[in-house]
RNA sequence: GGCGCCAUAGCCAAGUGGUAAGGCAGAGGUCUGCAAAACCUUUAUCCCCGGUUCAAAUCCGGGUGGUGCCUCCA
């Protein structure tokens, strides 16, 4: 299996820490408020690549944190009367809600911040130790001169960036490329004591804390948008390396941005969707589906058509799960003659989409092989077949679409019999040519969720 | 100013040396009371110029256009 590495700037062959085991730090969202399409990418892109290491047999450590104390939370505290910790609370439930709705497996482990004082404290505390932070009026900076590899994630030259950069006039630090680690208490933050005086963390340290804590000094995979490379995953490397004395994450992957038109999704330009509008407008099954049918390093336009577009499909592949399982339901006890060519057939589908999905998780090769099981399966199905047949497809089609994180058949129970009653009712207007009342029944079976289909020896139905 | 990325059909999107996957939309056909679904057929020489090579969408150089990071952001 390859990766490309973020680190490198090229694939790698994938070896992981500890055989058979994955550990991956995912950064997680601040929630200050709703999460946003953008967040979403990031959650169905990662916990993909958790299912298929899982689907190879691999366990997976997958870790990711809530940031819930940040400049805008407390903003948005104060500007709602509230305290921080509410907002934060009431934001992590949300978009708890919005993970399971994209059908994302639960973290292994769901950090917070505000439950790791301790440690971020300990390690500032090495930091300042080892020389590469120095406290200064109750705040606490990390020297990036002082960090030798500093840049090597982003490929970066602090000379450069400070030529160009417009940092904020901060005359305190000792240099305007050096980061913050501790915040001093400002009245209307929360705060926490420390050594260096009450205050809270910075932004990037909280991340090197949990992942040490929950997976080690040195891990597998750390994950997250393009946009936190730089400084964010810079940062990080260089407070763990430093701190650690070791290497900090083997592999970094990061997702490419949500564009609208073209341009990037962002909180300044104020052309973002949250994730529950679009959930609602389509649903979350097909924003799933979207964000993986492009490549995860790809940047990706948002639009209602283009939404649209991936519904359609998606509907393509339901519908073809509908088929199929009628088939296992309704086809011949005894296998037919060709199994072993039809079982060679579906190996072959299975053996492309893991050779996508070992290309460094392209995703959109591996549902081109779906799709293609997709046709094969529906021809399969249209002319007799056994139900071990149809049984293999049915499997194959929905373990695969499974790793995806996609479901495809809903397991909604109803009354079947007064389904069968209208159909039957249906059937008789049918003969009776009164196509009027006919086409009511089916209009009233769709509200039901029920689709119907009219072949020459009888009339099929299912739930959509 | 420094450092990147991208440019493939109407739309989206794979494809890093051997003569263009797939999806959506469209057209035609099979089936059908009409539908729906399905199946079959059909729609590109890969931004431009030059180079390397037996061979390039794929490598190199130049250009054009777009966009990103260097500031909070997934």
């Amino acid at each position: 299996m390859k990766i490309y590495n973020t680190m490198s700037r090229k694939k790698e062959d994938f070896l992981p820490l500890i055989e058979n085991t994955v550990n991956m730090y995912v950064c997680g969202p601040t929630v200050y408020d709703l999460i946003h399409i953008g967040n979403a990418r990031p959650m169905a892109v990662f916990d993909t690549v958790r299912r298929y290491f899982m689907y190879k047999g691999v366990r997976v450590n997958y870790v990711q944190n809530f940031t819930d104390v940040d400049d805008r939370i407390i903003n948005r505290a104060n500007k709602l009367g509230v305290s921080s910790e509410s907002v934060a609370e009431a934001n992590i439930a949300e978009a708890v809600t919005d993970m399971r709705g994209l059908n994302c497996l639960e973290s292994t482990v769901a950090p917070r911040v505000t439950r790791e004082m301790d440690g971020i404290i300990e390690m500032i505390r090495t930091l300042i130790d080892k020389g590469y932070a120095y406290a200064l009026n109750g705040s606490v900076y990390y020297s990036t001169r002082s960090f030798e590899r500093y840049g090597v994630l982003s490929g970066k030259n602090i000379n450069d960036l400070t030529a160009g950069a417009r940092v904020e006039i901060n005359d305190e630090k000792r240099d305007v490329m050096d980061f913050v680690l501790w915040k001093p208490y400002k009245p209307g933050e929360p705060k926490w004591d420390s050594p260096w005086g009450p205050g809270r963390p910075g932004w990037h340290i909280e991340c090197s804390v949990m992942a040490k804590k929950y997976l080690g000094d040195t891990f597998d995979i750390h994950a997250g948008g393009e946009d936190l490379i730089f400084p964010h995953h810079e940062n990080e490397i260089a407070q763990s390396e430093a701190a650690n004395g070791k290497t900090f994450a083997r592999y970094w992957m990061h997702v490419g941005y949500i564009n609208i038109d073209d341009i990037k999704m962002s909180k300044s330009l104020g052309n973002f969707f949250t994730l529950r509008e679009v959930a609602k407008a389509f649903s979350y099954e097909v924003v799933r589906f979207f964000i993986l049918s492009a490549h995860y390093r790809s940047p990706i336009n948002f639009s209602d058509s283009l939404l649209q577009a991936a519904k359609n499909g998606l509907e393509r592949l339901k519908n073809s799960a509908r088929l199929i399982k009628y088939a296992v339901e309704n086809g011949n006890e005894t296998p037919l003659s060709g199994e072993d060519a039809v079982n060679y057939e579906i190996a072959e589908f299975v053996r492309r989409f893991e050779e996508s999905m070992d290309d460094d998780f392209n995703t959109a090769n591996a549902i081109t092989a779906i799709f293609d099981l997709v046709t094969f399966a529906n021809t399969q199905v249209s002319k007799p077949v056994s139900k071990t047949r149809a049984m293999s497809l049915l499997d194959t089609l929905t373990q695969l679409c499974g790793i995806l994180g996609l479901k495809l058949l809903n397991d909604t129970q109803a009354d079947t019999s007064e389904i069968d009653a209208l159909i039957t009712k249906r059937q008789e207007a049918r003969k009776a040519r009164d196509f009027k009342t006919a086409d009511a029944i089916r209009e009233t079976l769709s509200d039901k969720g029920v689709v119907l289909e009219d072949r020459p020896d009888g009339v099929r139905w299912s739930f959509k």
